[in-house]
DNA sequence: CAAACATACAACCAATCAGTTGTATGTCAA
DNA sequence: TTGACATACAACTGATTGGTTGTATGTTTG
């Protein structure tokens, strides 16, 4: 596997390892949001936020759009599923070992 | 959702946030290994790749069995799945978005 | 039994993280 | 143009992380 396919699972991975960064997900993937909207909805200070988002974006999770003097934010549902194919390539290497079990068992009948 | 929900789904991101504990995982999803024919694979002490293996094994990612001296770790694809799971949970809320935008189309057609 | 092996765990360290406050910059509206 | 709003970013802090070395404990083998 090449260097920058890890970094960026490093990202991802470490992006959705926050619950509060896995809200603002489930929030942007429903719609667009400028970053004092979804400040609103923590109990901490706009720049904490801001910088959650910051790390979602940094990953490729969300993307901002600039409008006006807000910056909306839209979740990546792309990002998304290259998470899911990472999981489902650990989930092929296990079906590798079932499949050599089997042919054990086909080989050495009891 | 839970809280627990919640810690779990930290702890589960979390250690697949790493590239040695990913690279772990591959391992141990093809087949059993002890920690140390695993800590053998990698440029690190004994001990590091042990603190890998145990935050595998807290996220549920992974279980040990004892046999003689040696703890055979193998890969839970199961957990592997409840990820997948979770990535599935966010995918759903974005098709909510989307349905929402035809739903607008339909209703206002240009 | 003694020596080598496999594991576990504590203590320590530098780096990163998640939060804070404060400040600067750009945009809208009266 | 002035003031309120939306964002960005720097600097700081305490907690966590990923690594280290050292020590203790159980297991196998000569």
């Amino acid at each position: 596997m090449a260097e920058d396919d890890e970094d960026r699972a490093d990202a991802l991975f470490h992006a959705l390892a926050d619950r509060t960064r896995r809200d603002i997900m489930r929030r942007v993937l429903a719609g667009e949001h400028s970053v004092s909207a979804l400040a609103a909805g923590y109990d901490m200070s706009f720049a904490a936020v801001q910088k959650h988002v910051a790390v979602l974006e940094r990953a490729g999770l969300l993307t901002k759009r600039r409008n006006g003097r807000e910056q909306l934010a839209s979740g990546d549902v792309a990002a998304v599923r290259s998470v899911g194919s990472m999981l489902t390539e650990l989930e092929q290497v296990w079906r590798g070992r079932i499949a050599r079990i089997d042919e054990l068992i086909a080989e050495e009948p009891s």
